[in-house]
DNA sequence: AATCATTTCCAAAGCGCTTTGAATGACTTT
DNA sequence: AAAGTCATTCAAAGCGCTTTGGAAATGATT
């Protein structure tokens, strides 16, 4: 079934069929009707690639995941994303394209999907400090929105960020009030913008209380389980261990938990933990009372956020920036004490 | 840039510059090697749009992501089967639709890719029993394969999916070789294929081996950490604990750890696990020896498989289905031993 | 009754590509 | 030298839609 069919069989012209479908003002309310109960009678649709073809808009936006090409690990984040994402999308009549691009090839992803003109913006997925791609896409004249942001990049672009150094820094100060003094951090590789921006939190809240930071005592590498577990026995072994941990990711602080627990150490009460909580649907942090103390922000809200703000910005064929700044919930859990005497 | 212009540049026609691109034989290498040149100085790619307006191929595969009205939960093996499909997807040329769709409106999302004409096949995720978009995806006459397989489904249709009956199956029969006989099964949501499957391998091995069952040790519902935990202690509470139990993912098993540690029990000498590991890049089972011992399937390497298969499936324009049973590998690891004296 | 403005509809062009069918020229064959 | 092949190239139609620029019909105005 096509526009040709269905105007033949109204016995109308493709021009006002079109037109009716369209909510166009110059098409008699009846026909408008008549034509609507037809489109819906024969099930038609307007074929995508043709609509698209006609008037330039793909009606589409693109998402480029990229897999590191040396540890071929996937964003763990990135299912809830996608799924706050598509839900304004399909809101919205848009088709999400995904492509998965080893990181080396993100380059040109984005090069042929301005050339191809497969997609009317793109979502960019883990900046980096200095990103190579936002003036890429901004020289390639493509919509776009960030998620996270990129230090060190001077030109405005618009983007969707957690305030992870005021978050960390409010962790950090929350354990200090509980009168820890040694704080570990655990945190995801420093190539990362967000993981930057965290310990320089953490430093902040250090330099105000004029406790200096061990070395010894943050760690940073890829956000896994093992390397939650690894890092705190390396920290727990020392001389003078950690009396409270802050832990990027809940999959690392499970680890975290478990090399506490294999001390036979108490969370909450010998050590203190306190996470970031992306609230992934399939991690929650407990059911009731939550398991960890957290800095909240979810991540299936920032993906809604994103994908808003980037319709938007469609929409108004604007281009001045736009930017949202998302605080994260410090939620109590049980894994926070007083230091032990 | 666009074929016309080029062809202009290039002193040809349309028809000749497109010949040459896509490799038709009917034009002399020399100008075929000029074309070429050309194009990539030129930086040109061809609109997808019209290409597949013209074509009638739209070079793009569907998955359609249901997302539960009641627990908006997402499945966490979804990332990592996406990044091995979007693999072979680029590596083909072709590019990923996703669609997120609350699963009361997943009968209109199929409906709508089909009429719009939109992609060439879909992959279905999450097959449930007797699943009503199998007859859908045929009569609506668009390739498809499934990952996983829909019981109950009479007619023949195209999948990948792991053995989890075998693989279950075997996993009690390693239990019960150590000397175990009260087993746990911690399962995901019976209304899921795969879980009924599994314990359908579970109480298979039982059957073989004349031990009776216990349903007080059969659990299953969503596949969180916390149910994990709760199942656990609920088994282990009980006035014949069991000795051992098999659990259905990774996220649960880190739950059912937790439990016994809790119970100041040690994994894998008072208590044996076996979980089934999807081989998520973002949860790996230890380092270098495993942590659990566990039947092994990756996910990712199903999601390229399916990709693969539904390419092919396309590419050949043969009805006829195709399936593939993958066998999961038992490897060894720390949390299983002899059931305690 | 003639003119004009409105409403309602339509023919045709165009979006950027592929593909059919035909034309051109070079080269053999007789 | 005429006819037949073959290798190259091209003009034009078509994919399914939107949209421009009328045209026809209706009603209002004089």
């Amino acid at each position: 079934m096509n526009l040709k069919k269905l105007s033949e069989i109204l016995g109308l012209s493709p021009t006002t069929v079109s037109r009716a479908l369209n909510n166009y003002p110059e098409v008699s309310e009846a026909t408008r009707e008549r034509v609507k109960a037809a489109a819906i009678a024969h099930s038609y649709r307007a074929n995508t690639k043709a609509k698209s073809l006609a008037t330039g808009r793909s009606m589409a936006i693109g998402h480029v995941i990229p897999i590191s090409t040396r540890h071929e690990i996937v964003n763990p984040i990135f299912a809830d994303f996608i799924a706050g994402a598509g839900e304004i999308y399909s809101r919205n009549q848009h088709d999400m394209l995904l492509s998965v691009v080893p990181d080396v090839d993100e380059d040109r992803t984005y090069r042929e999907l301005a050339a191809k003109a497969s997609v009317d913006g793109v979502i960019v997925h883990g900046p980096r400090p200095n990103d190579p791609r936002i003036p890429l896409l901004q020289s390639l004249n493509i919509p776009f929105v960030v998620h996270g942001r990129a230090s060190d990049e001077d030109t405005d672009y618009s983007w969707v960020d957690v305030n992870n150094r005021r978050s960390f820094e409010r962790a950090a100060n929350f354990l200090f009030d509980l009168g820890h003094r040694r704080l570990a951090l655990i945190n995801g590789q420093e190539f990362m913008d967000f993981a930057r921006r965290r310990k320089e939190g953490f430093l902040a809240a250090h330099a105000a209380r004029g406790v200096a930071p061990a070395s010894a005592l943050m760690a940073s590498d890829e956000m896994t389980e093992n390397f939650g577990v690894k890092a705190t026995q390396a920290m727990l072994a020392q001389p003078h261990p950690p009396t409270a941990f802050i832990v990027s990711s809940m999959i690392m602080a499970i680890g975290v938990r478990r090399a506490i627990s294999d001390a036979r150490l108490q969370m909450g009460r010998d050590i203190s933990v306190i996470i970031h909580d992306d609230a992934l649907s399939y991690l929650p942090n407990g059911a009731d009372i939550p398991i960890f103390t957290a800095t909240k922000s979810s991540v299936h809200e920032a993906g809604k956020l994103c994908a808003q703000m980037l319709l938007d910005i469609i929409d108004a064929g604007d281009k001045t920036p736009r930017h949202t700044l998302l605080e994260t919930d410090l939620t109590l859990g049980e894994s926070t004490g007083p230091v032990p005497k």
